[in-house]
DNA sequence: ATCAAGAATTGAGGCAGATCATCTTATTCG
DNA sequence: CGAATAAGATGATCTGCCTCAATTCTTGAT
């Protein structure tokens, strides 16, 4: 059951629909032929996004299932009295539908302009059930989301806010880095303060705070607001894993 | 992929292995006709362990995965410097085995007495790989895994020592009632109030306290130290979703 | 039964991060 | 461009949970 996508893929001719698509090696998919390809983006469509607009909620009938091409998402729960706890952020590549259930479990929303493959979710269904690739490929996804998802209980139950942030800006480097292939010292934050206070179970205070130490430590420094450049990549991972006292 | 198990499984002859076995319908097995039922069990083997017994390390191969037959298992990660979160906690039926990683991601021990069904990983993999309603049962178990897992980051980022608490005996006692199909009023407590703690990120003494406040508000009853009787559900369940202050 | 050892409870005090308030810096829009 | 508005940073104070320290209870061995 260890499988992972295909390492190459072929070329598509520059007219198919899916040539050029940021996404396509990492999302679902990877695993697909051209032939295949060009049936599976029959199945649905292209849609876009602006920031702050939701691309569905909590409780909402799961009729559709998507894939990131470009910008961002964050996926969020709500409590009754309106506290707040951010499951996570989406990027390109990122597949939006792993569940079993006829409701969506949390909200989606745009971090800033937004495009991805948007499927009926039936109809995809029935897609995958025909090619045991793309359902191992699934179960793959799955359970990369669920180990991720013990990390970040382990941050959310034992880590101190220092850890957190420094845990959080590895991650998107690394995420960054996998989507470029390439080492990465610079590391967009399209989500607000408060998002990534909701993140982390910190809030939006203690979040400037902690990045105000980061920067007086030389870890990190702000580009602009949205925008961080990591300065010791080392000293951030060793916070990070509990290693040092802050 | 909205696939779950089968519903009503045919009788086995009483001299069949898994005769009688708690968890059938509950595990993987749930999908598998009599037949296939025998092939998959000469597979593996049986496996008993003692209270405190570590299954397997974080950080070991992944060469076996697991089903719990009887008995209860915590699985949690630690952190370089000893901090401690327990990821969860596993009653039969429960499989453990859902990762494509060759490592495994936490260490498993046993918590009492417990017995399991064990199989190669290797030969699990082959036998799932055949079968199509084995590939999603699996995936069904990883999707449901990682929508609780998404739970417990609520919880853990954003619910107070009560909630954390009255969330935990409410889940405990609809996973008591999946099992044994009646309403449960009355809870087993196999694991330490420290591991509760490091389930639920929090520390032994907090535990301790915001029992007694539970006791004192008659929403619950001791047993025995390991052993609660809830008595106000509704009470508990208001707790936890946050409706009240506490 | 009695004792020992571990587990759980209870108490006192401290602290990391929350809350509330103010100020500063971006961004938007007329 | 400049005012308005929102986002972010910083300061002061508060508090829920943690830490450290005794007890008390439970359990298993003799």
């Amino acid at each position: 059951m260890a499988t992972s996508a295909a390492a190459v893929l072929p070329a598509l001719p520059a007219t198919h629909p899916c040539h050029g698509c940021a996404a396509r090696e990492l999302a679902l998919c990877g695993v697909l032929q051209e032939g295949e390809l060009a049936t599976f983006k029959s199945l649905g469509g292209h849609q876009q996004m602006s920031p702050g607009q939701p691309l569905f909620h909590e409780g909402d009938p799961t009729t559709q299932v998507f894939n990131i091409t470009r910008g961002s998402l964050k996926i969020y729960k709500l409590l009754p009295d309106g506290r707040r706890q951010v499951m996570g952020f989406m990027f390109p590549g990122d597949f939006l539908g792993i569940s079993i259930s006829d409701e969506h479990a949390f909200t989606a929303e745009a971090l800033e302009p937004t495009h991805m493959c948007r499927f009926a979710r039936n109809r995809f269904d029935d897609f995958v059930e025909e090619r045991p690739d793309m359902e191992r490929r699934l179960y793959s996804l799955a359970a990369h989301e669920l180990a991720a998802a013990q990390a970040q209980m382990v941050l959310l139950g034992r880590k101190s806010a220092a850890e957190r942030l420094a845990s959080f800006f590895l991650d998107l480097a690394q995420r960054a880095e996998r989507l470029g292939r390439a080492p990465v010292t610079a590391i967009d934050l399209p989500m607000s303060r408060l998002d990534i206070a909701d993140y982390l179970g910190l809030t939006k205070e203690t979040v400037s705070r902690v990045l105000a130490q980061l920067k007086q430590k030389r870890l990190i420094r702000l580009v602009t607001l949205n925008r961080i450049e990591i300065l010791d990549r080392e000293g951030l991972d060793a916070i990070a894993q509990g290693l040092t006292d802050n």
